[in-house]
DNA sequence: CTTCGACAAACTAATGTTTGTTAGCTTAAT
DNA sequence: ATTAAGCTAACAAACATTAGTTTGTCGAAG
């Protein structure tokens, strides 16, 4: 085929990296068990990639910049700040279902980026963070929320969707947009009565 | 000193290596940095442990025994469903406070407990969960709670609860009590008007 | 003829652990 | 009190294994 070029093997090897990532870590993963899962002897994938550091360096910049570029997006919206904090919710599961491996990898793995690396990580992630905060904090101020903390109510839902990633299975009960309503529920209106 | 005995050398390491386990990963984490930063060569350490897998398994079991003991305590009080669900909730910010490197460990690594350990590991935790979301389902029927999705409600809870390891700072703006209260009203209320 | 992508083999560094040894303490017999 | 034996916990050195990566080679495709 003419679409077995030189991107697609790469890509190939990307994705088999978040997935073992995902399962046994960056540290517990080693070049010849994804040298195994792509099909090819460790040596050859080099011919690929530039290291086993900038596999991690792919897949965290990749989903950092997949959250910013998307905050943005939502941020020009014209919505009410209830839903655009609702959107956000739905982007994270949503990412969290459709590309789970990658953004386990980014949540858990990013710490062993190597030093330039790791630095504009955080930025990024720090910066992420920030947007999100301000919409709460906008969010308050136009009496859409509770005066809750902001950083208390920021932080319990960006934890409160990671869960996502080690519970659902494309075959449960729950389809993605169920799910999705059930968090956004349980994180706006609470679970007491 | 008679209090330099056995038991402390032994104790010293564990807490040592549960700070650096939460740090730097498991397998991040090498016996010579352990051995550094108990202030001993790594050879000598294994007059005290058996292996570095024996280290994980001591620090994981530990903290999955105390989470079903108070589980177990808090399960015969005779209080209301919400205040058995905030009593847990207060108790795992409290433990990731007090604790928190331990907690971390048993949170991440636990996922390199060698086999035997591994299941018992998994089982225990299980098993928690079980109890907990039994709490919830009788708040449910009881009328106390919202008729949510109780496997959602469960894992949102759980995880809500961890960022406060990668936030809570002792010399914060928040006491460890006001955090509590902000996230058990976060959780309860929801953040919607 | 050149380039690409695969491979086997080897390299260096680091890993967890074992071994052999030794200094210092405790204990009990002399 | 002194000595002898035994135990504890430290160390240096070495072990086998595994890690990530480099090198040289070779066939196939353009």
């Amino acid at each position: 085929m003419l679409t077995t070029r030189k991107t697609n093997r790469r890509q190939l090897i990307l994705d088999e990296a978040a997935k073992l990532f995902k399962q046994k870590g960056f540290g517990g993963t080693s070049m010849r068990d994804l040298a195994r899962e792509v099909g090819m002897e460790a040596a050859s994938m080099y011919n690929h990639i530039k290291s086993k550091d900038e596999i991690l360096d792919l897949i965290c910049t990749r989903i950092a910049h997949t959250y910013i570029s998307q905050l943005a997006e939502i941020e020009q919206t014209e919505a009410s700040y209830a839903d655009k904090v609702k959107a956000l919710i739905r982007l994270h599961i949503r990412l969290m279902i459709e590309d789970g491996a990658a953004v386990s990898v980014a949540n858990h793995d990013w710490k062993y980026l190597p030093e330039p690396q790791l630095t504009a990580f955080k930025d990024a992630r720090k910066n992420y963070e920030k947007g999100f905060a301000a919409l709460i904090e906008q969010g308050i101020a136009a009496g859409e929320f509770q005066p809750v903390n902001v950083s208390v109510a920021l932080f319990t839902i960006l934890s409160a969707v990671r869960w996502v990633e080690l519970w659902y299975r494309p075959g449960r009960e729950l389809s993605a947009e169920e799910l999705e309503d059930h968090i956004i529920t349980m994180l706006l209106t609470g679970l007491a009565k």
